[in-house]
DNA sequence: TATGAATGAGCTTTCATTCAT
DNA sequence: GATGAATGAAAGCTCATTCAT
């Protein structure tokens, strides 16, 4: 789907807002208002609040299969350094939609989540990245490198669960360790680098320590 | 504070929702009639909704500030073994507190609050938190058994954020696991029983294994 | 259904607004005003706008089938007398509703009429009264009294179709018949006797006439 | 006033969703879409939606005043004839303009018509029709051929009410006589010569029985 | 001429809250 | 203390119309 310079316009306002205050907690008059728009154009243009969600999604979903294919087939690259690459390629994707993604993150937790056409794509998503990173693994361990028994959901519930934290509730992040007066995109590049590093160690170590 | 009856009831229908629904997608109505009560008697007793999620919050607060300090001064444990045991007390809580944990989480994301009476509760919950596992693993550094470079709040992060994603999200995980028939108690156990084995071997891995 | 001093105040506004200006012509905020209360009030004891014009159609809807049981039995009177005695019983009906008789001619030719609620209601009463008419023409013809072909639905559609007429333009009959300065209540004692007179002769010689 | 082709189109469109919504019930992007064409040009080519409808009206207003004076002056033909030439012919007329014939039903019980341009053309016509009759009556009269007293608005109300009531409720006719499975054009037949048998007995009752 | 885009006013309905008893 | 009734504000959405091209 193409959507015009207004329609962007818009749905990145919402996307703002629906990250900052929750989609119920967003008003389409704020969206207009925030988009610079004429509240009747957003029904105009999306039919409805809902649908505007969905247009959003369907803007900012592409990103979710994160490209894992090509990782996989790369014969140039271990097992552990697929999977640092893709920890890498994950962390910069919600980084850069760190709204989007605070969007799935809240809206995964809601009533009437299991029923909306939303639900259906990152439900399709999770179990495609499931299956790719299974393959991954059972590559791993194949060649003897990774450990036998890996409980691969919660693997991927650690590193999405970790990243949703850090992205939820960085300013706490940025409290404790004192970096108040540290410049927003310093402070990205800092948090980012902390966490591939730390997932990266959390990854090999469950991956090939023997417990 | 003390609650009567009909205000736990209160409560308690207020929570169920709230973690279901959201804070706003949850009316004042639903409120009353999934308590039972007449409407008018939430803003009676409570003076407003927001009033009423502070007081839920002060229901249920305690459980943040679990109780650490006896484990750490308990000098029959070696510092793993604290470590697991804080694991447990933790995943115990969280779980018999499903519905407030979800609220929590989700708050945490919220444009207010940053602002709010409940946030300061939960910053100082946090900090504590970290400072006494801050000790406990230091003390793992002192003997020896616990890497020197460990970063804190990202181990702590992963703690949170895991569990988080996991009880947020456990209807993907039975689906993907094909344990829709499983009667929920017992399914709950199972997936208590996997993140406490789960987040020890993490725990474990990332304290004494050198990367 | 039982309706309080308050809830008829707004039927009795919607009433005369549907009457006038038709359901769609009439909106909740013109209804509020009229009767009025608070717009909220409307929503509050009604739910819906549909729902008051069930209401309403609850309220007058008793009167539609008005007893012509009594008229049939009663032995004392001949078949044309009982027609006679059923015309200037609908005839009072219609006048002392009015505002009633004007919607339900309106919402007979609408569109999602026949979807509706309403719509069955009015026509069961039909059907009914049809029915009770064409007992009474086929006693009168079994007497000898009336003649043998009679189109019962066409005679009710005159009778419905000339009184309906009368009634939405009985200004036209005002102009025409230059009474403008008639004051109302005599006009409407009047045309209810032209009528009855008009109706009733109309009926004894299609009764009774052989063409 | 001439009509281009769209313009037509577009007030066959209209008439239909008039006829079948009202003119409330009908927005101009129904009207719109049902004419095929864009929304805008329907403001473009008639300024307003009231515009539109008085372009309808100014379109098949003709109707009204129809072709009496012919029958009238004719010697060939008897009073009686002269009659129930008329019926067929009024008839005829709204048989073939269903929807319209409807829309002015609607439309002379609403508020707005007494005011409009509309209701001063309507007006007119039926002042003419009703002159006309008068003197075909008076002609009978003369001829002794029918009663004095005959209360000429009342018979016409009779003769536009009857037809009224059956082309708006055409479907409990159908219902009613278990027709529905009578293909429409036949149906339409059917009724109206039943209409054009029992009005001319209506009137040959009315004008020439004795009471 | 013709139209996609845009708009302010209005729609019905629901909201959290307060009033009167 | 407890509650049905009431309310102003705001919600999401549609309206007839106009603008810019």
């Amino acid at each position: 789907m193409e959507y015009s310079e207004k329609q962007l316009q818009i749905i990145e306002a919402a996307e703002r807002l629906f990250a900052t205050n929750g989609y119920e907690g967003t008003s389409v008059r704020d969206i207009a208002q925030e988009a610079g728009v004429n509240l009747a154009m957003i029904s105009y243009y999306f039919g409805s609040k809902e649908k505007l969600m969905e247009a959003l999604f369907d803007c900012r979903g592409g990103y979710i299969k994160f490209t894992m294919e090509n990782v996989i087939k790369n014969d140039e690259l271990s097992p552990l350094q697929k999977i640092n690459v893709l920890i890498d390629a994950y962390i910069e994707k919600i980084f850069t939609q760190q709204y989007f993604h605070r969007i799935m993150a809240r809206e995964q937790m809601s009533r009437h989540f299991g029923e909306s056409v939303i639900s259906v794509m990152i439900t399709q998503a999770k179990k495609k990245n499931q299956e790719l990173i299974g393959q991954l693994i059972q590559e791993g361990q194949k060649k003897g490198i990774f450990k036998k028994r890996i409980d691969i959901p919660l693997m991927l519930m650690t590193m999405f669960g970790t990243a949703n934290q850090l992205i939820t509730t960085q300013h706490y992040y940025r409290d404790i360790n004192n970096m108040q007066d540290v410049p927003d995109d310093e402070f990205q590049k800092h948090i980012k680098k902390k966490l591939s590093h730390h997932l990266k160690t959390l990854f090999k170590a469950i991956l090939t320590y023997e417990a």
